[in-house]
DNA sequence: CGAATCTTTCAATAACAAATGAAAAATTCA
DNA sequence: TGAATTTTTCATTTGTTATTGAAAGATTCG
């Protein structure tokens, strides 16, 4: 039986109360932005863990299989919410939480809510192109729904870079 | 057959270009708020047409069935994203799009995000009891995030509201 | 009132997203 | 180098959410 596989079988002991209420107020949070239950598992256990633990450790304690803790794991990484320390003579990689969690505010504003608003800039160009061609009588309404949308777009285009700012700190 | 069915089945014209695209916008902005597609398809249709829809129309024009329809306006205006305009002679409700898009954010901001917000406070003054049990070395990383995590969810307190003054105009 | 029309509901189905775990790939150690 | 260990990948399975459409419910009109 491979040593990864054995561990977790062996280890898994119980979550703390401490660690089922931390897992849970992250999981709830993640969803908002689109980020699977497994993820919020794996932050929320490392955010009240007291030094670094190992992928298997992981997976043991939460119960989440190899694939799931190590996408996760991935995808934490790439936001920069975990990092792996240097744990001497340790063969396998050791996880911290970031303390950055205005990580994962920013970054989905900066990767889902952003683009989507420069994309709706190019539509909202193009619609009022093809508005042109329609009889006055029809195109009444819909500039009219038009100036709100750019209106309420031009306001969420000032405030959102205000707003990462003051995240940040 | 009854006439609503018969109706869908006949009325059945393309999408313009320009529906097309506010649908298209629509739906990318609406998912982001964790909303079914045909939600964002009704919503843009009625964003860019010249009057008011009956739901007979907008199932004809998108193709959806009279259960998406009649489900997405139902939540549409309950959000108050869309309403019923009063039509002479006629017998189906008649929909408009609410000019107020302001709405989606704030509904999602006050109905999602608050709530959360005030459950995780609640966790956190939980979390610090049971850390007190802790003996010292465990404590300390843990301790050092749960004040990271107070401090920026103070400030997510804090700009909050303003942020729902700010879109509301 | 009662027939016709319109709207809502909801059980069944389809579409989609997440989790699993075996196999491949990468890494480490002797 | 090569055996052991660790990590990643990805086809399959499982679970969740959205859509469908028939039936029930509500409304309108004569």
């Amino acid at each position: 039986m491979p040593a990864l596989v054995e561990a977790t079988r062996s280890k898994a002991t119980r979550l703390s109360d401490l660690e089922v209420e931390s897992i849970e107020m992250f999981i709830n949070f993640l969803r908002l932005l689109g980020w699977p239950k497994s993820v919020g598992e794996i932050y929320g256990l490392l955010f009240v863990s007291a030094g670094p633990l190992a992928m298997d450790e992981i997976m043991a304690r939460t119960g989440m299989s190899l694939g799931a803790a190590s996408q996760g794991l991935k995808l934490l990484r790439e936001f920069g919410a975990v990092r792996t320390v240097y744990t001497p003579g340790a063969r396998k990689d050791h996880y911290v939480a970031s303390g950055e969690l205005s990580r994962f505010a920013t970054s989905y504003i900066e990767e889902e809510l952003l683009p989507r608003m420069r994309t709706a800039q190019e539509r909202i160009q193009r619609m009022e192109r093809m508005m042109q061609s329609l009889p006055e009588y029809d195109r009444q309404l819909p500039a009219e729904r038009m100036d709100r949308l750019k209106y309420w777009l031009g306001k969420g285009q000032k405030v959102v870079p205000w707003l990462v700012k003051f995240l940040k700190l």
